[in-house]
DNA sequence: CTGTTAGCGCCTTCAA
DNA sequence: TTGAAGGCGCTAACAG
């Protein structure tokens, strides 16, 4: 069928283990056999059989990224800067660097990362936040181990830690993002600008992203003593839970979020979203009811996407750096940087002040 | 090291031959042994490995979807529903479909596509307009060849059609954009509203994408007598030529292209783009300059991305169905729809008429 | 520096 | 219905 290392030995008149040689280029052959080998090699138009030596060598040059909406911004800019990082690598050391869209449906995450183990995969990327259940957080740690026991280098990106194993050893090297603090700075500036009753747009309850940032959003309410901004595991209906309202990470989840909010409080002064991509719908749905942004109501959001500073107004957010986070994420499933201490490093979430928000008119 | 076939067949008291066709499911197994293996293979946790199974069967369950820029919602929208449409295939099927971003570089999407032959690929879903150097066309067209010969499914997905090969079958599967005719009709729009002083904002000339949108833009203006509005390839610099600025498909790009398309026109009607980042871009330059849209300048776009129909004014455009031509593009490629007759079907382009068009404010 | 020789783990005839 | 055995194409010792 195919071109085969044989043929091409034969061609070279070498042995194929002489052709492996010259392929691999990790062995020393002499210049001469080496340029017959390579002439061959052309002629024949021979490729490499990727199982073939997946197998023989029992490691793999696939690296897969997972990513929970591949559409997304989001994970579109830090897939893009792991794969450009890997794809660096040239000549001998030319990795597949593969993303995979989980859809950020727990089952197929754990599908696809069986799916890169059965490949051997030699690293795997998982980046965004993770699905809360404790059977399907368990689940995943579990196969993240036994990928790791099995040789292939694991980093999570834009997620937080696992929990520590029985066996010392730190089981992943993450990249977590600081959801919390992010979160929390920037509701601060908008209790700084007077604001009070403050609306917050989220996505999905039990995703780790969603309840970082909501906690920091709550921490910065509670510890400016806005009224009723108890603890979020706090029964009943605060205010603080009133003026939540989840949804998808998608614009229109934004929309009628905020809509549904502006039903509960109609002298909203302010919305933060969750990201900037439900911050858009949020403004959409504000404008449609003739407020005004930032004179009405303030709004934020947070990633701070690169339509970001292009909105009308240019939006209020919280800055993360999702292409050198990628990056970074990609040197280290390379082994071209060294894991941070204790395996975890946090990445800072900078607040980004534009136009979407000013003091509320009128002070509450 | 890793369980192996050979370890469940000793837990399981069978061949490993037995456990094999159990696990393929293309053989019939007794239900009493088939139950004892599979208990085998959940109590070692035996997870298939890919490149022997791949090496041994000649076949492999990669997938991989070539796109130009993974942090553009454009390629996301297609990836996105070709993965899906794939990640269907539940049980014995299970394809790994995997996204390759090549950055719109002529070189890497070479070297995906030898990667993705390396591992002997199932089908490859090549998505988005093509580089032109005829030197690069011929590599590609070749190397799509080799992967058909080597029994790999090749689809191109929004791509033009390969020139047909020597030996009468059709190449490849393709579904193409209608961009020319999806083009012609926006510009006839804006000159059905009044328009004649139109300019084009584009990305880089050498693509298919830009081409054909350009081709269909210019045959509307030339169909409608728009003075100097001659055949693309004229020298000189004719009115259509001095109206069109060449830069990325990025927002940014269309930005300072339509700073530059007002300097050389400073009595411009209407900006059409290529697509609706770009048109994104030359909104805010619009805005910047003080032009109000659509009451001084006109703007349209294409694709009809999500934000599109959220922009403020909402962005007339050309919808392409992305995510319909992506899911057909990963049937197709998993042999689970037929191909079009001629092995080309022509994706239309619909027209979609919103706010950020108007008649132009005075006649010209 | 180069050739020989075992496997890597699985699939697939061929027998039983 | 099940087992035995050869080989897929390549790599990695081990000799020479």
């Amino acid at each position: 069928m195919a071109v085969t290392l044989a043929d091409v030995a034969a061609h070279a008149q070498v042995s194929s283990a002489t052709v492996s040689r010259v392929l691999s280029g990790n062995y020393p052959v002499s210049e001469a056999t080496r340029a017959r080998v390579l002439r061959a090699v052309g002629e024949l138009d021979y490729v490499v059989n990727g199982p073939a030596s997946a197998l023989a060598a029992a490691t793999s040059d696939l690296v897969g990224i997972l990513v929970n909406d591949i559409a997304d911004p989001f994970f579109g800019i830090m897939a893009g800067a792991v794969q450009s990082e890997i794809a660096e690598l040239h000549g001998t050391g030319a990795k597949l660097a593969v993303v995979c869209n989980t859809g950020g449906s727990p089952e197929r995450e754990l599908t696809y990362l069986t799916l890169l183990q059965r490949q051997r995969a030699a690293a795997v990327v998982v980046t965004g936040g993770a699905a809360e259940g404790a059977d399907h957080a368990a689940a995943v740690a579990a196969k993240l181990g036994r990928l790791t026991d099995a040789g292939t280098r694991v980093v999570l990106c834009g997620r937080p830690p696992l929990p520590p194993r029985g066996d010392g050893e730190p089981a992943v090297t993450t990249l977590a993002f600081d959801n919390r603090g992010g979160a929390r700075r920037l509701t601060e500036h908008l209790l700084t600008l007077g604001h009070r009753r403050i609306g917050y747009v989220t996505g999905p309850p039990d995703r780790t992203t969603t309840r970082h940032r909501l906690e920091g959003h709550r921490a910065a309410l509670a510890a400016a003593g806005v009224p009723g901004a108890g603890a979020p595991a706090a029964a009943g209906t605060s205010a603080a839970e009133r003026l939540t309202v989840h949804g998808r990470f998608d614009r229109a989840s934004g929309y009628d979020a905020t809509l549904e909010l502006l039903r509960r409080e109609p002298e909203l002064t302010a919305v933060v979203a969750a990201n900037d991509t439900i911050a858009l719908g949020a403004c959409a749905a504000l404008r449609d009811q003739g407020l005004r942004i930032p004179a009405d109501v303030s709004v934020a959001g947070f990633d701070d996407l690169p339509f970001s500073a292009d909105a009308v107004p240019a939006l209020t957010t919280v800055r993360l750096p999702l292409h050198e986070a990628g990056a970074r994420a990609g040197r280290l499933a390379t082994n071209r940087e060294p894991a941070p201490p204790g395996g975890v490093a946090t990445i800072r979430a900078e607040l980004m002040v534009r136009a979407s928000t000013a003091p509320p008119r009128d002070r509450g």
